[in-house]
DNA sequence: CGCCTTTGACCAGCGC
DNA sequence: GCGCTGGTCAAAGGCG
C-alpha cells in the first residue's frame, strides 16, 4: 500500500524474497529427506521460471508453460495463502512408424509456489494462458482500514496548582487519578456511531473541554454531581485542568477539532512508544496536550489535555 | 511564505 | 555533585 520506499525494503522484494526462500527450502530439505516426489516437485520449481510484478491494485504472475493448454494447468490457493500453480506436459503418443532421432524438449511436471503477502485476496484469482505464458492475476485486497478510533475510558480529571509538581499518567495508575467524573465520560464500544466516529470524539471531548472552559465561570451545564464538586473548587484562576482519555486506537492522531503544532517528543522509560506534547495552534492559546501509546496496553492512545481553550473549536477543521 | 515536524539542547526537580 | 526523567525551546528543514 506504500509505495514510496522503492528500495530493498520494498513489500514487492519481500514478497519475492519469501518466494525465494519458499523454494530454496524446499530443495534443501527435500534432498535430506530425499524423498523422491518432492524432489521431482523442487525440480519442477526450479525448471519453471516465473516472473512476479507488483502493480497498485494485484499482483502478476508470469510463467512460462510451453505447450500446455488451459486445460493441462492447475492454479490452486494451498494453506489460505500459498499459489501453487501447476501443470503436466505429456511426450505426444508414438506413431506407429515414427521413432525419436532427438529427445530433448522438457516433458513431465511444471510447478511454483507462491507465499501470497498478507493483503492478497484469494477469491480474487484469474489466470490466462496464451501461447504458452501463464499469467495468473491475484487482486489485492483493499487496505485494511484503521480501525475506528474508540474512547472507551475517561480516565480521570484533576486540578494542581502551576508550580505544583506535576503528576504523569506514567507515574501514576489509574486509581491515584481524581476520577470524580469518570462515570459520566464513560463510553460503551457500542456507543459509538460507524458513520462518523470522529464527531463522537470531537463532541465528547469539546464537551470535556467546554466543562473546563466553564470551569469557575458561570454556569457549568454538565450533568452529573461530581461536576459541582469541581466548580466549587478554589482559586480557580492558578488552577491547571487536566483531562485524560483512554482511546483504542491504531493511530495516534486523533481528531479532537482543534489543530495542534508539535513541540515535543520525549521516549518514555519502560514503554517502547514515545510521548508527543502538542500545543494548540490558535494563537495565544495555552493548552497543552500529551499523547503517547499506553504502556501495558498498546492498542491505546492516551492523551491528556491541560489548559483551557481561549477561543471557540475552529470550523471546517479536519472532517 | 506560512505552518508544520524533527531533533538536540537546555533546564528543573529529584534521589542518591 | 551526578545522573536520570520529564517538559520545553528553537534552529533547521519539509511541504503545500
Ligand atoms: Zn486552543
Amino acid at each position: 500500500m506504500d509505495f514510496r520506499f522503492m528500495g530493498l525494503d520494498s513489500p514487492l522484494l519481500n514478497t519475492v524474497h519469501q518466494i525465494m526462500d519458499l523454494t530454496d527450502d524446499n530443495v534443501d530439505k527435500n534432498l535430506n529427506a530425499a524423498s523422491r516426489t518432492y524432489v521431482k516437485d523442487a525440480k519442477a520449481m526450479a525448471l519453471t521460471p516465473a516472473d512476479v510484478k507488483e502493480y497498485p491494485k494485484s499482483y502478476v504472475f508470469v510463467i512460462d508453460m510451453p505447450g500446455l493448454k488451459s486445460g493441462d494447468i492447475k492454479v490452486q490457493v494451498e494453506d489460505e495463502n500459498v499459489l501453487l500453480i501447476s501443470g503436466e506436459r505429456k511426450r505426444e503418443e508414438e506413431k506407429e512408424g515414427s521413432k525419436y532421432l532427438r529427445m530433448e524438449r522438457r516433458v513431465g511436471k511444471f510447478m511454483r509456489k507462491f507465499v501470497l503477502p498478507e493483503n492478497a485476496d484469494t477469491d480474487s484469482i484469474s489466470a490466462v494462458c496464451q501461447d504458452g505464458v501463464l499469467t495468473v492475476t491475484v487482486h489485492k485486497l483493499p487496505p485494511p482500514e484503521p480501525k475506528k478510533p474508540k474512547t472507551i475510558e475517561f480516565i480521570g480529571r484533576y486540578h494542581t496548582r502551576m508550580t505544583d509538581k506535576t503528576p504523569t499518567i506514567s507515574d501514576s495508575p489509574d486509581e491515584d487519578w481524581s476520577v470524580e467524573l469518570s462515570e459520566y465520560l464513560k463510553f460503551d464500544d457500542d456507543q459509538w456511531p460507524d458513520d462518523d466516529p470522529k464527531s463522537f470524539v470531537s463532541d465528547h471531548v469539546l464537551n470535556t473541554n467546554e466543562v473546563v472552559g466553564n470551569f469557575g465561570g458561570s454556569g457549568s451545564q454538565v450533568e452529573g454531581s461530581s461536576s459541582r464538586e469541581l466548580i466549587n473548587a478554589p482559586a480557580p484562576e492558578v488552577e491547571e485542568l487536566r483531562v485524560a482519555f483512554k482511546t483504542k486506537s491504531e493511530v495516534e492522531i486523533l481528531n479532537d477539532g482543534y489543530r495542534w503544532r508539535k513541540y515535543g517528543k520525549k521516549t518514555v522509560k519502560n514503554s517502547p512508544h514515545p510521548r508527543n506534547y502538542y500545543r494548540c495552534s490558535a494563537d495565544r492559546c495555552p493548552v497543552k496536550k500529551r499523547v503517547e501509546r499506553d504502556r501495558v496496553d498498546p492498542r491505546y492512545v492516551i492523551t491528556t489535555y491541560e489548559g483551557k481553550h481561549t477561543h471557540l473549536v475552529p470550523n471546517n477543521f479536519g472532517n
